[in-house]
RNA sequence: CGGGGUGUGGCGCAGUUGGUAGCGCGCGACGUUUGGGACGUCGAUGCCGCAGGUUCGAAUCCUGUCACUCCGACCA
């Protein structure tokens, strides 16, 4: 029997053998997706879904506080529409998906699934856009988009993924640039208040910005291993798009001028990134603000007498709390369920059993510790909402110091080739500013790439750490999913 | 797009010198269990990725093809 619990038990790979496989059995174990058989694609498994529902809810709230409005723009993008901004099309052609045929004939012009809707936007705005009565406007749209990608992991890169893309255009570039930075910080409190994720956010160099953008700026949380993903982005186009879509409107001061644009954007690799930042051995672990079910409530020994009465009517009494609680009633054995709602990430679980019912108390264990708290059934609803709170900054605390510890600083080329070889890691270094430095320091390093300039900057030294010429800025380097 | 790997019940796999498919898990019924992945009995489930070929006979040999997956280059 114990053989078989182990066997059970190792159906998820540990971490330190191979994260990769760790990270696909996660996926497959808490019932998060599934593969399908188009190429690329993934399916969205109800457990999965729900937490991109949580997601999207605490994202929109925030949007829709700030003034944005949500809309739908079409999945199809004329070829002729897509290539009227040069970088941007040079960006994106690449990887797109074309329809040719429609019904039995074939199309005089192909469409292009939307990769990004910027050039949509753009083609609305120019019809919306007249007076700075018009302005701002403050879009979003929730959708998918397809970028035809080679290699594909699930939630992580996918040939379809869902995300939400805002896109605003301005009265002024000021105004604009606040915008920019503004989305930004609630991807930033976002990360850190709903996901547990401290992240580093920063401007992105020119090699790595945005196709068309003139300023990218990122979010950039650190999975466990060290390895970087960029969270999420948000970009200052100027006044680029309303020049190449002739977007102009009426001034207060009666000229004829161009608006101001930014986008911004996240997508379902949030939940990549809160399975590397937060997963353990065994399974999944969910921050409690998104997680589909908070509290799952297992009962014990459920075939005698009034157990299942009385775990329905705390089921019942924490529901009215707003909790998000799951009573498992099934037939299946307590230790199964036990290990089915740690594999699954629940943040809490809550045994009641005879005993329990006897003492008018219960059990909560907490899936980052698995302590066991023995708490009266009096106070449940507090008790179960420090705990919740409790893991949430147990995980914030977990992740900033895996940050902290992985981030290293290089003031030579030796130790930055060093840091790139033998810490797992972000890398601290000064830079030039000349794109040819980050293409040799990549190429060098097999893949380690300048992920952002930080907002706060250390001065480490006055020389570029790849040519050795007068330093421009200090840039964060590491490995990216 | 380059390099590797794998395709056999839902999942993980075995299948010898070619002889007509098996194991574990899971699934269903019943019974016993029930505070860390329970146990017994019975039962159901296969276009052996696909298409050709060789052969009396192919999961097995040959050719082609498709898919998935991992590692690189490209990207949210």
């Amino acid at each position: 029997m114990a053989k078989d619990n182990k066997k059970m038990v190792e159906q998820i790979t540990s971490m330190e053998e191979d994260f990769t496989q760790w990270y696909t059995d996660v996926v497959k174990k808490a019932e998060l997706m599934d593969y399908s058989s188009i190429k690329g694609c993934m399916i969205f498994r109800p457990y999965g879904y729900a937490i991109w529902e949580n997601i999207q809810k605490g994202l929109d709230a925030r949007f829709k506080e700030l003034g944005h409005e949500n809309v739908y723009m079409p999945m199809f993008i004329p070829e002729s529409l897509l290539t009227k901004e040069k970088d941007h099309v040079e960006g994106f052609a690449p990887e797109c998906a074309w329809v040719t045929v429609g019904g039995e004939n074939k199309l005089t012009e192909r469409l292009a699934v939307r990769p990004t809707s910027e050039t949509l936007f753009c083609e609305h705005f120019r019809d919306v856009i007249h007076s700075y009565r018009d302005l701002p406007k403050l879009y979003n749209q929730w959708c998918s988009v397809v970028r035809w990608e080679k290699t594909t992991r699930p939630f992580l890169r996918t040939s379809e993924f869902l995300w939400q893309e805002g896109h605003t255009m301005h009265e002024t570039e000021d105004e604009a640039r606040a915008e920019t930075l503004q989305m930004l910080k609630v991807y930033e409190e976002f990360y850190l208040n709903a996901l547990a994720i401290p992240a580093v956010t920063g401007r992105k160099t020119e090699k790595e910005k945005f196709a068309g953008a003139e300023e990218t700026y990122t979010i950039e949380p650190m999975m466990h291993n060290g390895v970087a993903l960029q969270g999420g982005t948000s970009h200052f186009f100027g006044d680029g798009f309303a020049r190449a879509f002739d977007i102009t409107y009426t001034a207060r001061d009666n000229q004829v001028r161009y608006p101001f644009q930014t986008s911004w954007g996240v997508s379902t690799r949030m939940i990549g990134a809160i399975i590397m930042c937060h997963g353990d051995d065994n399974g999944l672990i969910l921050p409690p603000a998104i997680a589909p079910i908070q509290v799952a409530l297992i009962p014990i020994a459920q075939h005698k007498e009034g157990v299942l009465d009385r775990a329905a009517a705390l089921r019942d009494q924490l529901k009215a709390a707003g909790l998000r609680v799951k009573l498992d009633d099934g037939d299946q054995s307590t230790g199964w369920k036990f290990s089915q709602y740690e594999m699954k990430g629940v943040p809490v679980r809550l045994e009641l059993g005879p005993k329990d019912i006897e003492n008018n108390s219960c059990v909560l264990v907490s899936r980052v510790t698995r302590e066991k708290k023995f708490v009266s059934l009096d106070n449940v609803i507090e008790e179960v909402e420090a705990m919740l709170a409790q893991v949430h900054s147990e995980l914030v605390e977990r992740a900033r110091r895996n940050l902290s510890e992985k981030m290293t600083t290089a003031t030579t080329h030796e130790e930055f080739l060093d840091a790139a070889e033998n810490k797992p890691g972000f890398i601290k270094a000064m830079w030039c500013g000349d794109s040819a430095c980050e293409e040799q320091l990549k190429d060098e390093t097999g893949g380690v790439k300048s992920r952002c300039i930080p907002f706060v900057e250390d001065h480490l030294s006055d020389v570029c750490v790849c040519c050795g010429k007068k330093a421009k800025h200090m840039v964060v380097w590491g490995r990216q999913y």
